[in-house]
DNA sequence: TCTGGGGTCCTAGGACCC
DNA sequence: TCTGGGGTCCTAGGACCC
């Protein structure tokens, strides 16, 4: 929609500040949260994550959640006791010197490191911390962006005592509400954007401030490698360098239309710009949704034919946990899809729009079988989820329907897919 | 006994409408 | 009958992030 506000007379405009964003981003989360309620843990090696029924049986049946706190350090379930498919959230610095960290198969971890003490991931807990942290912040400066459960963006620009020190006695204000809060650190970085001041807080962790300028560009980004910007994940940055560009500033040196030929008109044109340190995008506070989605891997791979009831039991389930989101968080969707991932890690989605929109569990369970029906079954799965997307708040739904009967031109692609699937769901 | 779960955004092709 | 262009919606897959 093009803007049409008018703008102010010069006259009544106040010179504009410079703006400086911050970007805030938790210490070590989740092992920090675990470690104020199991302090006896302190200097252990620790692994965080698989989160599955293992782990949290075998803490459970100790004594009751009241006493977790004060089991005996011998006691906790270690690592080469594992036996799930889990893997890992976060290590403890002492368990990282073992070679373990995050995403990798606790499996894995447990040969590199089997003494280790693993916890599950309690989310509830941790929730409430992100929650906590985060109030704090928006209570000192209002203009917040949400990034996940341990990372916000902040804008300074307009905040009272937001520009002294380029930010940094902004920065460490709130630092300091943070620790009195929740006696838990974070690290901060403060720039002229979003995309500068993100790097900005991996420099000088943890518990650290980094405050940059424009000026800084050349001495402390371009040094770095080009896998530093966030956008820039394992794919681009292998073909970047497989072009012989390592750094930011190589990068920078390219010429624009060569990285449009190479990454084409949006990436190649993206890359430029935000090698030279440029980025307007705002600090957004308030978002909708876009989907929501409940998966599972399971604990073996099953077949559609031989474990045709277990994996209808799950496919109910995540229907009904979706459905449950949805009406909690006060949402209805009407395109509603299904994700499989195949023994092969290979992965499959179908989705498909509904006249109406729902969040009710049996319709969602009606419209994601029949995504099932035009995906091939044939081989082990390990992975199903079901997915809700095109989401309005309940009670502003639109009441037309769509324009276009969608299961007509769906027709025929089901009718070809269908045929190696036994009609099973 | 490798490899979780919950998201966002982008691309690209086809259908359909004007 | 042929040609063409713009715009929107729908679907599948993929990159990326926390």
């Amino acid at each position: 929609m093009p803007d049409v506000t008018p703008e102010p007379a010069p006259s009544a405009a106040l010179p504009a500040l410079p703006r400086r964003i911050a970007h805030l981003d938790m210490d070590a989360f989740f092992a920090s949260v675990e470690l104020l309620r199991y302090p006896q843990l302190k200097g252990l090696p620790v692994v965080i994550g698989g989160g599955r029924r293992q782990v949290d049986e075998a803490l459970m049946a100790r004594q009751g959640e009241r006493a977790l706190r004060f089991i005996p350090v011998e006691e906790f379930p270690l690592l080469k006791d594992y036996t799930g498919r889990g893997v890992i959230t976060t290590a403890t610095y002492a368990a990282r010197q073992f070679g373990v960290g995050s995403a990798m198969g606790m499996m894995k971890a447990a040969k590199l490191c089997p003494q280790a003490i693993v916890l599950p991931v309690d989310f509830d807990e941790i929730r409430r911390f992100s929650r906590a942290f985060k109030s704090t912040i928006a209570e000192i400066a209002p203009l917040m962006q949400d990034r996940g459960i341990d990372e916000v963006y902040i804008d300074f620009t307009d905040v009272p005592g937001g520009q002294r020190d380029g930010g940094r006695a902004l920065a460490r204000l709130i630092q300091r509400a943070i620790f009195e809060k929740t006696a838990l650190t974070c690290s901060i970085g403060v720039a002229p954007n979003k995309l500068l001041a993100k790097m900005a807080s991996e420099f000088d962790k943890p518990n650290g401030i980094s405050v940059i300028h424009e000026a800084d560009l050349q001495s402390c980004i371009w040094p770095l490698g080009v896998r530093k910007i966030n956008g820039i994940g394992p794919k681009s940055g292998d073909r970047l360098a497989a072009l012989g560009i390592q750094t930011i500033g190589e990068l920078a040196a390219q010429d624009r239309q060569f990285l449009v030929k190479q990454f084409g008109k949006a990436s190649g044109a993206w890359m430029h710009e935000v090698a030279w340190g440029r980025d307007d995008s705002p600090v957004v506070t308030e978002s909708e949704p876009v989907s929501m989605s409940r998966e599972t891997t399971f604990e073996r791979d099953l077949h559609a034919v031989r474990d045709k009831a277990e994996l209808g039991e799950i496919f109910t389930r995540l229907c009904e946990q979706l459905a449950g989101d949805l009406q909690r968080k006060g949402y209805v969707a009407k395109t509603i899809g299904i994700k499989l991932r195949y023994d092969d890690f290979r992965i499959a989605t179908r989705d498909q729009t509904a006249q109406a929109y729902t969040a009710d569990s049996r319709t969602i369970r009606k419209i994601a079988g029949l995504c099932l029906k035009r995906v091939p079954l044939d081989q082990r799965l390990r992975l199903l989820g079901v997915r809700a997307s095109a989401l309005v708040k309940a009670g502003e739904a639109p009441v037309h329907e769509s324009k276009r009967p969608v299961a007509q031109a769906n027709a025929a692609q089901t009718a070809i897919e269908s045929i190696a699937n036994y009609s099973l769901f």
